[in-house]
DNA sequence: TAGATTGTTAATCGATTAACAATC
DNA sequence: TAGATTGTTAATCGATTAACAATC
């Protein structure tokens, strides 16, 4: 009951869908209990770092012998707030945003494509996926009456900004965008970006750069 | 000359290609020279953190006016590594993979699919986007003779480590990984995870938690 | 020259890790 | 009880930011 006001680090945050699908991984293969020693080995993380993120939280192991898996997993999934389906709306239906509606991952996971949206008038009207494709100009009632959460933006780069701002006066506060562009967007709302041409980039960095042992030396 | 072995920080680095967009499309606008202060306002970062990050890598502005975009743009391309083409292999050609390999995002970068791989006896000998699909036990002799410098995952979760061993046992030092489970590599093998019901589930979090100011306060 | 902006150092901030008392 | 592991505090580490001399 106090205020626990205690900011949560958005890394934290980042952190617990990580933890919640290793641990999903272990109840598949019937492991009851788990140690932060453990459950570090499996991902990669210091002990301290897994038990000091769940710090944040409250207090979900026992000492002596560890967490209990499924009752971790059920935390995790109530703090993040994956008791519910969220509803999905896709803005592009060209190659990519096709493929998103049809990708099976988000539905399993309990995120609902119920509608896509263009504003390319060759496509509005027409089926993408098994959806209905409506007009973007009607963004806001119709993701309104499709009690939409969040949005997934596959424009391209030209048009994304107007259209995450389209989204935001629409209501939107979390946003997935695969356009190849930074968007700028209101504190109150939630963005993470989907470019894997960027992830290569940055790796490319590395593999030029392994000049450093090339044969010279023992 | 000097040595010069400051090491960069794997942020700064993964920094740089949002820089080199950002200054892409500001020669597109014909835009010749920009500060630090106004490419920070652009990309929502400080100005003190992009001269900090370009500073790792040398002296790239003019005092009192700024960074010339041209010069700027061809700097970061060579510490990026960009002046070259790198060969990409996919590996699993499901769905996903085969829409990574028609993805023509990686291509105009200068990231060009060569060729695919499967284990699945039924797709192995096909094709699949215009490539033909390999066996992936065959993985090692045909990747060396293609030339490939980084491998893009797109198989089960349930494969994946094993996948990944094989590429590393194969070559490879660089990992574009779509399964949606982090694996286990060594430190000389950089990996970078493409998950968007990852991303997704850390802004259910915040959606979730918006119960701030529901009506009752000023 | 006066004004502007870099490159860099030092100060600050925040995140990670180590350590250990509490306790199962 | 003895052994193990948590939850948490304090120490460390690293990244970001502020500030300013150098200089275009």
């Amino acid at each position: 009951m106090s205020d626990s006001r205690i900011e949560v680090p958005e890394v934290v945050v980042e952190r617990l869908p990580q933890y919640l699908r290793a641990l999903l991984l272990l109840e598949e293969s019937r492991i009851e209990v788990i140690s932060s020693q453990e459950l570090g080995a499996l991902l990669q993380v210091t002990p301290a770092q897994i038990r000091k993120d769940f710090s944040y939280f409250g207090k979900f192991g026992k000492q002596g012998s560890g967490y209990d898996v499924n009752h971790l997993v059920e935390q995790l999934r109530q703090i993040l707030g994956l008791h519910r389906t969220w509803n999905v709306a896709v803005v592009g239906v060209g190659r990519l945003g096709r493929s998103i509606i049809s990708y099976p991952g988000f539905q399993s996971q309990g995120f609902r494509v119920v509608c896509a949206f263009e504003s390319s008038d060759k496509l509005i009207g027409q089926m993408a996926g098994g959806l209905l494709v409506h007009d973007f100009a009607n963004f806001k009632e119709v993701s309104q009456s499709e009690n939409v959460n969040i949005a997934i933006v596959a424009v391209p780069a030209s048009a994304a900004q107007d259209v995450i701002d389209q989204l935001v006066e629409g209501g939107i506060r979390a946003i997935l965008n695969y356009a190849p562009k930074p968007a700028i967007v209101p504190s109150n709302v939630k963005i993470r970006n989907v470019d894997p041409v960027i992830s290569l980039q940055s790796m490319t960095y590395h593999l030029n750069n392994v000049d450093q042992n090339n044969g010279t030396d023992c």
